[in-house]
DNA sequence: ATGCCGCCCGTAGGGCGA
């Protein structure tokens, strides 16, 4: 028996809603941790999952953002958003999944480094830090997955030079990246896969995907008491490939129980 | 590069993403 999470930045579920069906019945993932769905909660199609045998939390929005977590296995203590920080964009979702806290995150984008968005997505990661340092003390086993939006290190990124300084892997964000993990909290693709210099996300315009002109910005982080039980993780370049794809493609993350 | 591409709302074209 294994457990298998994945994240995916679907980038429209309306748009993707075929794409996601069919990739869930090929891969049959325990959980699946979607962002940008980008609708409200009451046009969710909550029917085509169940038909899967999965249950659903979502945490949804008008035209932006919005997040869900379809499981095999029933969604208990779902909690929205990040106590007590009254952000009307919804970014974050929480459950508990067969004794696993997972939380999936869609980290702001940032828009640029001298831009109020930029602001906001530092601002913004202070209260996911000290959201998940709570979760931490409460959940030794806890899997948080989703968009970061940060390319952790210079081997994550196409062309570092062009990039530099650049929003995404400025050095801010990376220090909230690390930040993140000082909590106690492993890079799971870069523990069980170090050569592996995969990309999650590449650029619509300009051939970006043909030219494999990526970043890696989807993240599945773990505990320690998890990481004693992960086997791989892995990057599904495939969905990329389809045609009228999201942006990103989906990271798996495979447990041995 | 005010660019590229795609989605949203709404039915034109600006906001947003990364």
């Amino acid at each position: 028996m294994s457990t298998r999470l994945a994240t995916w930045n679907v980038n429209s579920l309306r748009v993707r809603l075929e794409q996601v069906l069919a990739w869930l019945s090929e891969h049959q993932p325990d959980v699946l941790a979607l962002q940008e769905i980008k609708m409200i909660d009451e046009l969710f199609p909550v029917e085509a999952f169940t038909a899967l045998g999965y249950h659903i939390a979502v945490s949804g929005q008008p035209t932006y953002n919005g997040v869900a977590i379809v499981s095999r296995a029933p969604l208990l203590d779902v909690v929205m958003g990040i106590p007590g920080y009254d952000d009307p964009q919804k970014r974050v979702l929480a459950a508990t999944v067969s004794g696993l806290r997972v939380i999936c995150v869609y980290v702001p984008n940032g828009a640029s480094v001298d831009s109020d968005k930029y602001d906001y997505k530092l601002q913004w990661f202070e209260r996911l830090l000290a959201y998940v340092k709570n979760t931490l003390a409460a959940h030794p086993q806890t899997i948080i997955l989703g968009d970061y939006n940060i390319a952790p290190e210079d081997r994550d990124v196409h062309d570092p030079l062009a990039w530099q300084g650049q929003v995404l892997v400025s050095a801010k964000e990376r220090a909230c990246f690390k930040a993140l993990l000082a909590l106690g909290l492993h890079d799971t693709f870069r523990a069980l896969a170090p050569e592996d210099n995969s990309y999650t996300w590449w650029d619509y315009r300009m051939n970006g995907f043909k030219r494999n002109r990526g970043l890696r910005i989807d993240h599945i982080l773990a505990t320690k008491d998890v990481m004693t039980r992960a086997k791989s993780c892995s990057i599904d370049k495939l969905p990329r490939a389809w045609d009228r794809p999201s942006d990103h493609t989906p990271v798996i993350l495979q447990l041995s129980a």
